[in-house]
Order: C-alpha cells, then sequence, then structure tokens
DNA sequence: ATCTTTGCAAACTTTTTGCACCAAT
DNA sequence: ATTGGTGCAAAAAGTTTGCAAAGAT
C-alpha cells in the first residue's frame, strides 16, 4: 500500500547521507497519494491531518533537497504557487490560459521541435519547468 | 526618434478610451528603449531618470492597463520577476537552466510541435507566456 | 555525542490594493 | 466638472532564513 516511488526516495536520501525524518517522509507520501501535482500547501495540508506540527518551512526544506537529488521536480503551471512531482513522470502540462485546464501529454509530444531547437539553435529543449501555455480543445 | 511602436499603442489607449498621463507614456517608451525584455523594477528605473516620482504601483497598474488591451505581453524567464515586451514582437525564450542566459526565436521554431499538439490533443500552443526551459548550446 | 532537521517567527520578493489627492479630458 | 490615474503605505502571496530546541544517526 506505500508507493516504492517513496521508498525509493528514502533510499536515496539515506544514500546522500540525509537523515529520514517523519516529515520527509511524509512530504513524499503527501505528493505519491496526491492526484494532480501538489502545492507546497497542499502537500502540508495532507502532512497536517497526521503530522499537525509540522510547518510549511519545513515542507519547502524538504522540497529543496528532494530537488537538489533530482528526485522531485516542480513547475509553474500558473502565477500562484509551484507545484511538485516525483521524478520520473515525465510529463509536460499544458495549461489553458482561457479556463486554467491542464492537459497532460508525455514529452515526445514536443519531439518534432525538440530536434529542430537542437539542431538550429543548439538547445536541448528539458522537461518544463514552466507551463506550456496555449488554449485547449474546449476553449479554442 | 520616437518609437512608432509606442505611439501606436498609445492611440489604442485613447481609442479605449484612456487617458494618456506621463507615466503611462514613459513605461510604454521604457519598454520600447530596453535591450532586452524588461522587469517592472527595470522599467521603473528608467522612468524615474526622468520622472523621479513615479512609482512602481504606477508601472503595475500600467502594464495591466496595456497587457489588457493586449498591446504588452509578460512571461516568466526565471522564478524571479516577470518581464515585458511590447506586443508584435513574438519570439519564443529558451532559458538556460544552468547558465540563465536566454535565446531568442522565432515563434515558428515551434511549428512541428504546435502541429501534433492540435491534432493529437486539440492544444492550441500560444505564444509562450512561461519560458522553454532546458540547456543551451555553452551548458548542454 | 554529533550534527541534521525542525518549529517558529520574522524577513524577503514580487505584485496588488485602499484611499485621498491630482490631473486629463 | 468629472472620473480615471497617481503616490503612498500597507497588505497579500509565496518562499526563504536565523536561531534555539528536538531528534536521527
Amino acid at each position: 500500500m506505500e508507493d516504492p516511488r517513496v521508498e525509493e526516495a528514502v533510499a536515496a536520501l539515506r544514500a546522500a547521507g540525509h537523515r529520514i525524518t517523519a516529515a520527509r517522509r511524509a512530504v513524499l507520501r503527501a505528493i505519491a497519494e496526491s492526484d494532480g501535482d501538489p502545492t507546497a500547501e497542499e502537500i502540508l495540508e495532507r502532512i497536517v491531518a497526521i503530522h499537525p506540527d509540522v510547518h510549511i518551512a519545513t515542507v519547502y526544506r524538504n522540497l529543496e533537497a528532494l530537488r537538489d537529488l533530482g528526485l522531485v521536480h516542480h513547475s509553474h503551471l500558473r502565477h500562484g504557487p509551484a507545484v511538485y512531482r516525483l521524478a520520473g513522470d515525465e510529463k509536460e502540462q499544458l495549461v489553458c490560459e482561457r479556463c486554467g485546464s491542464v492537459t497532460e501529454v508525455p514529452g515526445a509530444a514536443l519531439d518534432k521541435s525538440r530536434q529542430d531547437l537542437r539542431r538550429r539553435y543548439g538547445f536541448r529543449l528539458g522537461p518544463q519547468h514552466f507551463a506550456i501555455t496555449g488554449r485547449c480543445r474546449n476553449c479554442d
């Protein structure tokens, strides 16, 4: 019932010499359990249900540690808070400017442009860290 | 010596029933004169050299008005402040995650993926409002 | 015992807002 | 004379940081 990605991440943390605390595990678990990609505040909400004293600063500090190890990615989908997800879920997120809906597409959907950008500008397009914006099917 | 885009924008403002103030004109001029795409703070700096009392809130309010009329676009290239540019300069901005350099490419560089996203997901990729991230030629 | 990590409060950065005054039409 | 725009100060929103106490190793 425990998400294997959580255990993998815990192992990686340990391997990197970090200590495993309840808060840290809870952050990972909260991201894994979330449907979409949660914000720091949403992660905190889940954690607080079980560990009422965990503070938002702890969430941010853990997200930072996890990001530094490449275990968690974050992106900026809107103007507000960043959203976080476990590494390995490499999807691009298309945000509709009009209705705000997020369409997830496999990273490969951008492959043709990846090639063009690489060839013509020497730029290697990474997994997106900021939203890709436009109009969704319904709002177009 | 006055950028024609500034006069066009002023005309559009007038047509939309807005009043033309020194601050408003100065915001447009500051964006037009900037090399890259300036942040609100950079716009203010330019303005203050001539109109020392203009306040950052005024800059933001004017940028908002100009954005609402579609005369100015903004995007989020980094984690910090947004950058602004006059409408009509439709370029995509590729930000290197490692060195932070910005490579500007014509919007057409993404056309192949535009087609794919349209066909397969019904999503119409717009002019980017958030940065496109990856690795630049030098950092790859 | 050591040395990370935590909780809290307070700072910080960017942007927005309430309000009384000012100024473009 | 209207009423939209401005300056200021203060609030919001999201994130980071300094510090002493708590906890993992």
